[in-house]
DNA sequence: CATGCACCAGCAAACGTTTGCGTTATTTAT
DNA sequence: ATAAATAACGCAAACGTTTGCTGGTGCATG
């Protein structure tokens, strides 16, 4: 077992021709007869050979390798995600390279290096939550290898990125709890240095000033996401002075915590109180408490387009000179679950 | 911007000294003076010198890189596993070269070329459901290149693995149920090919022998795990001539569905019928309809033990000799929902 | 004073491919 | 027939590192 990985050379040695024309040979360069090429390949095929990535990748100073960074894997969202930036890299005969930064900043810089190192022809980066500064990021692009931020975007200028709108859903959100009659929507938002959490408190207002309503601040309450937090947020807009008959979550999990307070202090779901949140879980329909509608952020589109960016820019890489910024922004969309 | 990354050679030329030297004095290698090293590594660190991984990997035939070989990345098992993966991996500065199978037999064969050509130093695979030889796994092994499978495992000897054991798990299970009195026990049970069926199969009769019970095959059905292959699965057991009072579900998916069919044909869930399933999903306690208990596979500890597992190996590979392989089976183990 | 020994540093090969250019036959056009 | 074009292949450099071996100092030892 553990032969040798036949080379280029042996097959060159045993034939009695040159390396160059092996290489050309098995690439059906022009140049080479058919005779020869013939003999190689029989050759070739024969040794099992095959050839060395790693010599090609150093040689060429290309990996078809992109790398991925995300805060959790764990999360569906991402997962999905993942799946997505995956089945197009695959289709494109690139690789994936993984790492996950926990939502710490360090680790975060750190696969950046490592990364880097490992020479990946580009990136694609969701940042995590505590990301400040953005000069990891702006190091690989100086070292050519473009960066697509997806999702979880930083706030600079002059990056390429794909976001999913989060006001469009918000927007529609909040118009369809109108439709059905409530005046008084709440909103359960999340930390407020978090670009979703502007983005569900612009739908919200928008809404308010297109149906010509009067918006008023002290109905959205903002949460860091951990269930005592929620909890205390859904107390906040029960004991609200005017009465709360709709909730805009901040997420799935938001809505589920809220509801189960909600269920807790008698005040009865989809009956006293309906819930509208955005979809990060694939099962809501087996929930005990439903939100009557969710906001689907399709993160598995995200990816794809992410990566299909990505690989754009590889190509166009080649043709320099373009220094113009790619921005794609996907509406994300109210599902309304038929109860 | 972009400007061409510095060099070993670069420096050397700088310093008027030989690469040789350069390459030394980064490695601190003894035979390089104090005074040399210190000049080398100044320049290193004023021209933001990084060697080129891609020449090294190259150069020492190794990549520091694993590859992970899955079904399906959004399947919150995999996910969590993965997430497990790449932390060991991290910590060891290893890097996870990701890819899906999507249960395609002809997708996992070409993964596992093109990982080879990646020149990964070790895989980690779940199989496809449809995979039904191993000789691309073989083919790797043969390359030196060790394969360890984790809980999709190869129904073959001679392989490192790390799998789950589900007959523990099912024991539990269905003692439980017996303990709480229920006499006649349905199962709804996955596809037959799979090893995770047998082994709940197993499972039950052991439970059942165990009590001095007698064991009613026509008690267990099987489902393709579809929705209405596991609508058809509950009825079955609905209409079982015995009254079935509690079923053991494949998976929550599974769960949540009969315990759905189940309400709708008003059998009363965790009244006239209970269930225990097995923990696919992190938030079962916001499900309509819980079952009692559910049978934990720790997904994210088979992932980190199947990576260091794997990390053994690379490293024992170089001592050379042992032939013998790692088998690790952790128990699966029965949760208890306080309800 | 010669010998030996640290100590430092350089030379060059090697890893496996690709590719620009040069060389030799062979064919084609004139 | 002869120059010119073409076809088929080889040479060697290059990509960036690591590493075995060799060589040259300076200094203490015998």
């Amino acid at each position: 077992m553990a032969d040798k990985q036949p080379t280029i050379k042996e097959i060159a040695r045993r034939l009695n021709i040159s390396v160059s024309t092996v290489s050309r040979a098995l690439h059906d360069h022009s140049s080479i007869g058919l005779r020869t090429k013939m003999r190689v390949k029989e050759l070739a095929q024969e040794l099992n050979y095959e050839p060395n990535q790693t010599a090609i990748f150093f040689q060429q100073r290309k990996t078809f390798t992109i790398g991925v960074i995300l805060p959790e894997l764990a999360e569906s969202f991402f997962s999905s995600a993942i799946s997505g930036i995956e089945d197009v890299a695959y289709k494109n005969s690139y690789t994936v390279l993984l790492g996950q930064s926990h939502d710490d900043f360090e680790r975060e810089k750190q696969l950046t290096e490592s990364m880097k190192k490992h020479r990946i022809d580009g990136l694609l980066v969701s940042v995590s939550k505590n990301t400040h500064t953005y000069d990891h990021f702006k190091l690989l692009e100086n070292a050519g290898i473009p960066v697509v931020f997806f999702d979880r975007i930083p706030t600079i200028p002059a990056i390429h990125y794909i976001a999913c709108n989060m006001i469009s859903g918000t927007v529609q959100a909040v118009s369809y709890l109108l439709k059905k009659g409530h005046r008084v929507i709440g909103m359960i938002n999340g930390p407020e240095n978090l670009f979703a959490t502007g983005e569900r408190t612009d739908g919200y207002i928008q809404a308010m000033q297109k149906n010509r309503l009067k918006y008023d601040p002290s109905l959205i309450v903002h949460s860091d996401l951990s269930t005592e937090s929620n909890f205390e947020a859904m107390q906040q807009l029960i004991n609200h002075k005017r009465k709360v008959t709709a909730v805009v979550a901040f997420n799935d999990y938001v809505a589920m915590d809220a509801m189960h307070y909600a269920a807790l202090k008698k005040v009865e779901v989809n009956k006293d109180i309906w819930f509208v949140s955005y979809a990060n879980l694939p099962m809501v329909h087996y929930l005990k408490y439903q939100p009557a509608a969710s906001v689907e952020q399709f993160p598995n589109l995200q990816g794809k387009k992410a990566t299909e960016m990505l690989l754009e820019l590889l190509t166009k890489k080649e043709e320099e000179g373009d220094t113009s910024h790619y921005k794609i922004i996907v509406d994300s969309k109210l599902v309304v679950y038929n109860e």
